[in-house]
DNA sequence: AATCACTTTAGACAAACATCAAATTAAGGA
DNA sequence: TCCTTAATTTGATGTTTGTCTAAAGTGATT
């Protein structure tokens, strides 16, 4: 998943992101650039302090500097912000996803195809990917929204397979249901695992 | 630009993602939902550890947690996660920008007619949001992408202004131009002003 | 040289916070 | 009712960090 060089980076750009006067400094620099005396002004806080932090943003490359004559002047690297913010999400693109999801297809249906004869689950698979096939398809029998009682639960999943109790534990476990109270529901599709 | 309520909502935000141990939450948690022990012991950390950074994740709702018996499991709300990215940047959209763009040309073009004649600057608008107007309206004698000697700039500026030395200086202050080495070139044009 | 405007570094202080061990609470099951 | 397991709260500790003042550094002008 994340791996670690990336997960360091990560932490600096949100520790820097993580400040109110480095966001209003941002917000300031999103408009023009700025020498840093009028950042001082302008914040209310003393010119070393601005230093301060527009020597972090500098560290992450989000600012560059101009000198023109005495005063320097500091720029923001709108395109950096960007890629930092794609950094914690966008590393699964859509069109990606969905070329994968195309991918797995067969191997849904081939899964599915072992492991039910005459409509009824034989076991339940062990291997992970198999097992939430195999959930999920068991799922098709509730209808999402509505509320089910307990009772009614383990009705509908015993037309599968007779331990209703492990199947029902296993709808919460992977977050294919959710129970309050005692009533149990179907959670919206795009909720279970988008990265399957 | 960005409002203080939004600005409080973000520095937390970042805060809360400014930390290894609850970004490697995050990660584990998108896979899918797990108990504080599992995670303790995936991540070699004490369970009032968890139990601290997953509080964390609750109070900014990027968390969900789920009953079953006596352990609880915890889901991450994708959704909400992709909210808060989406905070920092997207808050102008380009409609907008077009709208007030728009909004605006009246008092360009009124300012041009004001401050200019037979195509010369007659003076200097002390006001800001005019002197960019006019600074703007030179600036179309220079081409994008060209590097022009210094002696090249004050040319060009000269056939609008005697005080060239001014115009090329508020050129680099408001981030119309760039120099490097005493070579000056005009920035891209979605670098200058969005927010005018 | 001397001065002036601006920026940066150094040092100090206070507040915030990640972590752990120990105590406490919560919920079942014997 | 007691025991077990899991989660949370509490209190302590060491680190990080935002801010300031004072001092030093940096370029340009007189």
């Amino acid at each position: 998943m994340l791996d670690q060089a990336l997960l360091g980076t990560l932490v600096d750009f949100h520790k820097i992101l993580a400040d109110e006067t480095r966001l209003k400094l941002i917000g300031l620099l999103a408009l023009r650039p700025w020498c840093g005396q009028d950042l001082a002004k302008e914040l209310g806080v003393s010119a070393p302090t601005i230093s301060h932090h527009i020597g972090k943003l500098k560290k992450l490359q989000l600012v560059n500097s101009l000198r023109e004559d005495n005063t320097i002047y500091y720029a923001l690297d709108v395109e950096r912000l960007h890629e930092f913010n794609k950094a914690l999400l966008g590393q699964d693109e859509p069109a990606e996803r969905l070329h994968r999801s195309k991918e797995r297809l067969d191997e849904r249906q081939k899964t599915i195809r072992d492991f039910f004869a005459d409509g009824r689950l034989k076991t339940l698979p062990a291997q992970r990917k198999k097992k939430l096939f195999v959930l999920e398809e068991i799922l098709k029998a509730f209808e999402e929204g509505r509320e089910y009682p307990e009772s009614e639960v383990n009705e509908v999943v015993l037309r599968f397979f007779d331990d209703f109790c492990t199947i029902r534990r296993e709808f919460i476990m992977n977050g294919y249901m959710c129970r309050d109270k005692g009533v149990y529901a179907v959670n919206p599709r795009e909720k279970w695992y988008p990265w399957q």
